[in-house]
DNA sequence: CCGACGAA
DNA sequence: TTCGTCGGG
């Protein structure tokens, strides 16, 4: 179920932020939101995070507090929303919608019942999916910091690996080991956490293994993606092993007496996702401050000190490259 | 969810 | 090498 075995074959370096300098990087905005959606909920309680009218906007209190990490480093951020249609096509992948819908029906439930953050949090975070209100204060709040915004025509991830192909980005950011599957040719990992990030190397990854990139996404699929169980017994030496013997995903299927249902639309989800090329966008940053803050402060009634030194961060790092700028 | 570790 | 479980961020 999990794609943590697809660490297993990836190609990863550590890379020092300073290296980044300078460099834009598609983030794939439901990933980053939501790991600060948990971090932010998580330790802290829900309560200032919840407006009178019951709306939760920790997801404005975590785009503060996470942006001045990019332009600290001189790095530019452009947020690549979902689309309308983040579900799959209900005939493509049916099991998975299925598994969607009782997570969504768990959610529900759980609201209805008045269960706390946490656990709403996490069932949330099942769904795959945020909510409108949500999504939308968010690319608000990004739009008053004139931090660009695309909105992809299906999946986020998807677009953002295909802005990397396209040369209109440097990097993909995102936590997800999906990016690889998705071709993306370098994937920035951990910028949200303390340390150093890490980059993923599409090509180093084929090369090392000897595989071409349909091979690299027909072995995930043995090995199990977000869409399919695994088969039992292949993990990630195996599933290798068995692509370069064979050739491709119905060789192996047919030595080893073995099936995935819907394996071609998979296949396909990574191999031809629906992306644009329509990306137009400005990476100079120059953020209306006060507006940013009235609207986080004012309109949607978060705490002042929540949100204070991190509008003093993105200031000062934009005012500083501006110097650097001059001098 | 993610990485680590012990069992088969 | 894979799988299941358990503890941490």
């Amino acid at each position: 179920m999990g794609n943590a075995d697809l660490r297993q074959l990836a190609a990863i370096e550590d890379v020092a932020f300073d290296d980044l300098d300078g460099s834009v990087v598609a983030i794939d905005a439901h990933n980053w939101l939501y790991r600060y959606l948990t971090t932010t909920v998580k330790f802290t309680g829900s309560s200032a995070y919840t407006t009178g009218g019951g709306e939760e906007v920790a997801n404005l209190i975590g785009t503060v507090q996470g942006l001045p990490k990019f332009l600290e480093h001189g790095m530019t951020p452009v947020f690549v929303f979902d689309g309308g249609t983040t579900e799959l096509k209900a005939d493509e992948v049916a099991e998975r919608r299925e598994q969607r819908e009782r997570y969504e029906d768990d959610l529900e439930t759980a609201r209805e019942e008045g269960a706390d953050a946490e656990t709403i949090a996490t069932l949330e975070s099942r769904t795959q999916r945020l909510t409108e209100t949500i999504r939308t204060t968010t690319r608000e709040l990004l739009e008053l910091l004139d931090v660009p915004v695309i909105e992809a025509p299906a999946e986020g991830e998807a677009q953002a690996a295909h802005m990397v192909r396209q040369g209109s980005v440097d990097y993909a950011g995102t936590e997800d080991y999906d990016a690889l599957l998705l071709g993306a040719p370098l994937t920035l990992r951990q910028l949200t956490s303390k340390g150093d990030p890490e980059l993923m190397d599409f090509e180093a990854t084929l090369a090392t293994h000897d595989l071409t990139w349909e091979q690299l996404v027909d072995a995930a699929i043995l090995m199990g993606t977000d869409f399919n169980e695994g088969i039992s017994g292949i993990g990630p030496k195996t599933a290798v092993t068995l692509l370069r013997e064979h050739g491709d995903l119905w060789a192996v299927f047919e030595a080893e007496d073995c099936h995935v249902s819907n394996a071609d639309a998979i296949r396909r989800l990574f191999l031809d996702p629906d992306v644009t090329d329509d990306v137009d966008f400005d990476t100079a940053i120059e953020p209306d401050i006060p507006a940013a803050k009235a609207y986080v402060t004012g309109e949607w009634e978060v705490p002042a000190s929540e949100v204070e030194r991190g509008f003093e961060r993105i200031d000062e790092a934009l005012s500083q490259t501006g110097l650097d700028r001059w001098t």
